[in-house]
DNA sequence: GTGAAGGCAAGAGCGGTGCTCTCTTTTTGG
DNA sequence: CCAAAAAGAGAGCACCGCTCTTGCCTTCAC
């Protein structure tokens, strides 16, 4: 029942993909805000108003744009992680892709993690390919195990109750702290490649290469992730 | 010569206030993608294509809208900022402030902090007031000497150059691997506050304040800032 | 096979945008 | 007082998102 029956309906996805691979191609040329459906409809012969028929507004055109970036996203992060290797490494490689998807597609990086479009909401059906990239993370920290311990004392009880819940909806066997240690590294590293390519570290980590590095080692540090033994010369 | 002379140059800055004011309001209102000189215009009972004698376009205005901003927000740390307290609380009540501006400023903070404006790039007089905070920070980092040892190793060799040079330019008397902890903290802060605001959070850290502190809090301890003497009750 | 139903493309049109140009009015300074 | 400079107003251009109507053509039921 998912096979594509009537020629009619064959013409109808395959305009609509491309539709999106015109409008994904602009969008890497010009930003989502100068994106507009009349040059989408210009660059595929079609009268401006034809567009409606396959996405009702513009608006809907960019989330399924923003739909296909965070699974482009996550496919790269996915790809570039190598469950076999040592944890740390398995951090370092994912962040690694983050970063290189973002400067390849920065447009769509943009429309992922910069400001949301003008009174766009994020619909529920892009909520789950965005964890995509934090999911991964988690289970590298699962295959961290054991972890070296952090923080010490207990967290606030409305934290604590948080961490568990998030724990708990995304069936992770992580401790709260750990859930903390996970969204910290997540953010940081999201912060980092926003940084980098919003412009922030010009003038200083720039360019950014070495200091995404030493950054995210550091985090693999914070995470527990343990460092490899290092080939002691003399023992 | 700085004093306004005539009536005409008196009437000139007034009404440039003015419509900064009043795009100012339209921005907190619809975001800087739906700030349009027409309506700002409108708003002021003149017409629109008189805004242009006062800001010869819209990225113009907006430009001097991002200027502001920084200067809000650099004032906002800096007045939350007690240099008599101990580094640690400092950096606390920094990072507290500026997740408070951002809250209280959402759009002009996606302004600063998102999505750069379409085709726009940061003209030089905006990359000074873009480093007050990190300033701050930075100095923040020097009251709290001596800080806890962090990372074990030598940094990379063209890492190392970039930090020194950042030092030397600031005028900081702060070691390379200071610096690349400065840099981190500071990037983690603006990723919070970023995920925090774009909705990242969302159904994990939500709402994000106690998940703020703890990562603050933490951030305090990755840049080797003391926690306060516990008060030990038996001694 | 045929006719009704409905998907689809196209064009005109509405109200909005940034920006420019021209014309007029007002203010300034010699 | 008068020329020059500055400022305001309006029309207009090219673009935008979106809607509505019209007519074609595929699809489906009989």
């Amino acid at each position: 029942m998912n096979a594509i029956r009537t020629a009619r309906e064959r013409a109808r996805a395959e305009l609509t993909l491309e539709i999106k691979r015109e409008a994904r191609r602009q969008l890497a040329e010009v930003g989502s805000a100068q994106l507009s459906l009349r040059s989408v409809a210009r660059a595929l012969g079609m009268a401006s108003s034809a567009i409606y028929r396959y996405f009702p507004s513009r608006d809907e055109l960019l989330t399924a744009l923003i739909l296909d970036a965070y699974n482009a996203l996550g496919d790269a992060a996915e790809k570039a992680d190598r469950p076999e290797a040592a944890p740390r490494e398995r951090w370092m490689l994912v962040c690694a892709a983050v970063r290189e998807w973002a400067m390849a597609h920065p447009h769509e990086y943009a429309l992922l993690y910069g400001t949301p479009v003008p009174g766009y909401k994020a619909p529920a059906e892009t909520l789950d390919p965005g964890t995509r990239i934090v999911r991964r993370c988690a289970e590298i920290l699962l295959a961290g195990r054991p972890l070296r311990p952090a923080f010490p004392g207990p967290l606030e009880a409305e934290l604590d109750g948080q961490m568990r819940a998030v724990a708990e909806a995304a069936g992770l066997d992580l401790r709260p702290e750990e859930i903390t240690r996970l969204l910290m590294a997540w953010s940081q590293l999201f912060g980092l490649v926003g940084f980098e390519l919003f412009g922030q570290f010009a003038n200083s980590a720039d360019p950014a290469g070495p200091f995404f590095r030493h950054a995210t080692a550091q985090m693999a540090d914070f995470l527990g992730l343990r460092r490899p033994r290092p080939l002691s010369a003399g023992g």
